[in-house]
DNA sequence: CGGTATCCCCGTCGATACTG
DNA sequence: CAGTATCGACGGGGATACCG
């Protein structure tokens, strides 16, 4: 992207960050990834070619840095530095602004393996049962190789897999993708869901009854859409 | 610009907001430019056709909104809608990260026409005095077509021409682009250029010892730069 | 003033394959 | 895991000219 030859600061901030995933990519970082490949998780459709070419930019104009570049340690690490933190609010900004004006979604946009991916970080598992929790997402109008996914809950950690992990599933939930993502993005409330039967959970009494407090919804979710 | 295919809400917000000119389109509409000539202006850079594609998107999008739409009246104006108007504190949570953390401003950056066209929606015509006023700007560093401008201030209106109007000149500003420039932008204060002769005014004595009240800086100068 | 029409270039991005 | 190399296509957007 070319500049704008203008030194308005909106301008000069607009030259990094409305370049394509910028944001994205921003976001991701914002939310605690670090690595490369939990970046590209969280945003799938980029390649690996330009996520590196957009983290060059930031570390260059400042807003990542990597610490242990130059270190030989082998473990390669993206951080933000202060600028990049400054951007937390303004990344807020804009997606508060885009929970209440933007368009709705379309089915091209349900993506349900990143819709797990941002469920994730997301698990209130300070509620949990002592040890490990294992919940399976099945989303009942996903193709095949992205029907089913677990999350593996243990030691304050969630992990998620695509392919079956080798412990026993302690919950089930079944849905169509859209709406569990409607009650991630608050538009409706889940225990409504649960009760009309799009959303099925299966397991233990005491698990089903306790997971609607485990799944903290997007933190966007409390901004009443307005469109 | 395809979409993300993400339904997070900064994704969904990015598709239209992070188009290239988008934000400075914006900022020119938050400004209160209405007419499609005015928000040329602000925004010299974009060619005709892409601006009106942009505005067309934005309206598309419901953030702007043409009130004499279909009514046949001769004067075609845009507005912000809600949406639009809520977009405000987003570009000025941008805008005020850029003034912090943006790149320094290269000369290439510096068009001599911007900075007084977005100086002359920030003058303080209520201290000045009755009747006509006239500020010729002298940038001395300037190619000769864009060396001098003339700021027409009448009933709390200020007009940019690019010609000597017929009016007598009050006041004389000369400075090289960069130095107003940086006074503009707050990393500078105004009297210091002027003892230093960075930046000369000449005319009657009332009128150059009034002139610092009537320039109000960019709204972004009072924030410390912070690189 | 407020746009259109047309042409064409070049940079961006995507796809695929490969590596330390 | 964390990238790199190479290639090709597309389309956004820049330039110029024109119009009601």
């Amino acid at each position: 992207m070319s500049a704008y030859r203008q030194f308005c600061p909106l301008a000069l901030a607009s030259e990094t960050l409305t370049q394509r995933w910028m944001l994205l990519i921003l976001r991701e970082l914002c939310a605690g990834a670090r690595r490369f490949s939990d970046i590209h998780r969280g945003v799938p459709g980029i390649r690996p070619t330009l996520l590196k070419k957009r983290l060059d930019t930031l570390e260059f104009a400042g807003i990542v840095a990597r610490p242990t570049r130059g270190t030989g340690s082998s473990k390669p690490a993206y951080a933000l530095t202060t600028a990049g933190e400054e951007l937390r609010p303004v990344l807020a900004g804009i997606a508060g602004w885009g929970q209440r004006w933007a368009r709705d979604v379309r089915d091209d946009d349900l993506d349900p393996g990143w819709l797990v991916w941002t469920m994730h970080r997301r698990l209130n598992t300070a509620l949990m049962p002592q040890g490990r929790t294992v919940i399976q997402i099945c989303f009942s109008d996903a193709p095949a190789h992205q029907r089913s996914f677990w999350l593996v809950c243990a030691e304050g950690d969630v992990e998620v897999c695509l392919k079956p992990p080798r412990f026993d599933v302690d919950l089930l939930v079944t849905s169509r993708v859209r709406a569990l993502a409607e009650v991630w993005r608050g538009l409706r409330p889940l225990d409504s869901e649960l009760r009309c039967g799009r959303i099925r959970v299966e397991g233990a009494p005491k698990m089903r009854r306790a997971f609607p407090s485990w799944l903290l919804l997007s933190p966007y979710a409390s901004i009443e859409r307005q469109v």
